[in-house]
DNA sequence: GAGCACTGC
């Protein structure tokens, strides 16, 4: 560890941690438990390996906090952050909030005094080490934030060197930069106003496989290699590619998903002997309420064994304690994303060897364990050693849109550590622009593109919040993005689908899906305000509207996120000065405000009844969970397209096709 | 007439 802290000015360590196995020195347990399982999981998170907890202090013991100076540490999950702040108060023996704090979308739980902040983003500018968690996950925020670093990075020292050479110190990068002849001077590179320019040092924490590749990108930076505590596991590998029973099973596994599995094993269960039925099974992925997540973390009855089937929730988001063995079938759900067609899509692929290791690490946390990898091993060496960044098969807009608002102008020339495809930017900066977010020069529109940035939504439902109001509907514009930008709000248990149609239909509206979100928000709010009427707790309240969603089929966890959305949204427009109003029940000009907002996402009905996508010109469905599925109206707009088993819009609203050239000219004028 | 990787602002 001392060879960390020595590290130069302005230089990199790579912390490296054994095995593939992720600092634990988090709690993944999923929200809101309460439960025995969450003591016993932050009692297993307390004895592995607390790189993340134990490094800040050290520093901070190491004077690097001195004069006002902050450490900060990222981590890609909320919880995370959370958990291992509150963790290090504690072993500190002071207040949360005080010398040691976190910031988190909704909370900021920090003061003045705060000296060692966890967070999971932001721009780091006042801060003189920082440590970034689990970076070999790789995620879309994480490659922007070392791209950016670097680049602070390289500012920072070309802004010292000129300070010392030069005898008229300005303490303003563009001044300097100037006189660099450095081309551009983001304005996250300028210090506040009488704010110093501290020497940056970057610490990246990942795991062993791909240190390296951080290494080179920060221009040969040292790789400190630490053990992580670990059980052996051992691994067992097929001798042939699995076939027959085998990989039906996983062809069921596959396309059926988890629910059907689990029936399936459940059913199998019943025709072995009787002695050999002592198993229950559990199932645990995202999109299941928490309720029954809850479920994964119970220890099953004595003398029973306990078979959990889950997605990769359980590689990394969640530690479920007891387990002993793992089975790895060898393949991932991954997105992805083609820039020629706009199409999103989830597509099975082969896991990285990294996260091979991942799965198998599950195995040995609190013992020795197994892992059977439904695979021989030389498959396992063909794998690639880590899985392609998120960066790379995504939709760009909205990062395209933050960077240019930090005053990044050469996308294409930014350095990114694996740069996205040229083509998928080029599509970012053109929807851009068509959204009136970029200029025809690709500069930032000012008030539109400004505005845009500002919201922590997809471009295109900023955009609808900004117009809304000149449709006189932001009340109602603010609720439906909410909505959209969550999980799924309907929860359909495969056993009580009809049921659940059933429930969903008092909230269903023919004109589309975007009306049908909003009522359903609006009967929830309603449902609130009169349980406080005759309930002034508020975990009373709380409860009772856990019962309204069970009742209608909804997911309350989904439900209370989009509240959490729409207040901070709601914060945002109001700080931009937009007037909050309200179009009542004439949704005519809601819908208006729709075609003219999400006018990209445009389809055409077609003789065969199919629908055309009009700036791709795919053929697509409406989707049939859509509640207009049924009546195929000749012009919709939709929220997203994506393939599945075939290519289908989701989240659906009927429009005029006369309102495209009305509302869209600059889009729709040229063509017919 | 379907199918539900995972995060995050």
């Amino acid at each position: 560890m001392p060879s960390m802290a020595n590290a130069s000015e302005g230089g990199v360590g790579v912390g490296q941690k054994s095995n593939g196995v992720p600092s634990s020195a988090k709690n993944r347990s999923v929200e809101q438990s309460q439960s025995l399982a969450r003591k016993a999981s932050i009692a297993q998170q307390r004895r592995s390996l607390p790189i993340a907890s134990e490094l800040p202090q050290f520093l901070f013991n190491g004077g690097f906090c001195d004069g006002g100076k902050v450490i900060g540490i990222t981590q890609p999950r909320r919880v995370a952050a959370v958990t291992v702040a509150k963790r290090v108060a504690e072993e500190c023996g002071i207040e949360l909030g005080q010398k040691v704090g976190y910031s988190i979308r909704f909370e900021d739980v920090t003061s003045r005094s705060t000296r060692i902040k966890y967070m999971t983003d932001g721009l780091l500018l006042r801060y003189s080490v920082i440590l970034v968690d689990e970076a070999h996950e790789r995620t879309v925020h994480t490659d922007v934030l070392l791209g950016l670093l670097k680049d602070v990075q390289r500012a920072r020292s070309k802004y010292n060197t000129t300070q010392n050479n030069s005898d008229k110190v300005n303490g303003n990068y563009s001044a300097v930069s100037g006189k660099e002849g450095i081309t551009h001077c983001p304005s996250y590179l300028k210090p506040c106003q009488g704010a110093k320019f501290f020497p940056l040092k970057l610490i990246i924490m990942s795991a062993s496989l791909d240190a390296r590749g951080f290494s080179e990108y920060f221009g040969g930076a040292r790789a400190v290699h630490i053990q992580g505590r670990q059980y052996p596991v051992d691994i067992l590998y097929t001798y042939d590619p699995v076939r027959d029973y085998l990989n039906a099973a996983l062809i069921t596994i596959l396309q059926e998903e988890i629910e059907s599995v689990e029936r399936l094993v459940r059913e199998r269960i019943r025709h072995l002997p009787l002695s050999s039925q002592n198993v229950v099974t559990v199932s645990i992925y995202s999109s299941l309420p928490s309720e029954q997540q809850m479920k994964v973390f119970r220890p099953p009855p004595p003398g029973c064994r306990k078979v959990i089937l889950a997605t990769n929730i359980a590689e990394t988001s969640v530690t479920i304690p007891g387990i002993k063995y793992v089975i790895d079938p060898g393949v991932v759900k991954a997105r992805d994303y083609s820039a020629k067609t706009g199409l999103e899509s989830l597509v099975i692929v082969p896991t990285s060897k990294a996260q091979a290791l991942q799965r198998s690490g599950r195995a040995g946390r609190e013992g020795p364990g197994k892992c059977f990898r439904l695979y021989p091993e030389s498959v396992f060496f063909e794998l690639k050693d880590s899985t392609l960044p998120e960066i790379k098969r995504c939709n760009l807009s909205s990062i395209v849109l933050q960077l240019k608002a930090l005053g990044i102008d050469d996308i294409i020339g930014f350095d990114f550590m694996d740069k996205p495809d040229r083509d998928s930017i080029k599509k970012s900066l053109e929807q851009l622009i068509a959204l009136g977010a970029l200029t025809d020069e690709y500069k930032l529109s000012d008030p539109v593109g400004q505005q845009m940035s500002r919201l922590p939504l997809d471009p295109i439902h900023s955009k609808a919040i900004i117009l809304a109001t000149q449709y006189n509907c932001l009340e109602e514009m603010l609720i439906t993005v909410s909505m959209l930008s969550v999980e799924s709000i309907f929860y359909s248990p495969h056993d009580k689908l009809e049921e659940a149609k059933v429930a969903w239909k008092r909230f269903s509206c023919l004109e589309g899906d975007h009306i049908t979100l909003i009522n359903v928000y609006r009967a929830s709010v309603e449902f609130i305000e009169k349980s406080k009427i005759k309930e002034s707790r508020v975990k009373a309240i709380e409860g009772n509207l856990k019962k309204w969603c069970r009742e209608n089929f909804i997911n309350n966890r989904s439900l209370r996120h989009a509240q959490d959305v729409h207040s901070q949204i709601r914060g945002h427009v109001q700080q931009m000065g937009l007037t909050v109003n309200s179009c009542g029940d004439d949704m005519l000009q809601f819908r208006r405000c729709l075609a003219a907002s999400f006018f990209l996402n445009a389809a055409l009905k077609q003789p065969d009844g199919s629908y055309r996508a009009m700036e791709s010109g795919q053929r697509v469905q409406i989707h049939p969970s859509s509640m207009i599925s049924g009546t195929k109206p000749d012009c919709v707009i939709y929220n997203e397209l994506v393939q599945t088993n075939r290519p289908y819009l989701r989240y659906v609203t009927r429009i005029d096709p006369l309102w495209l050239p009305e509302l869209a000219p600059q889009y729709y004028a040229a063509q017919t």
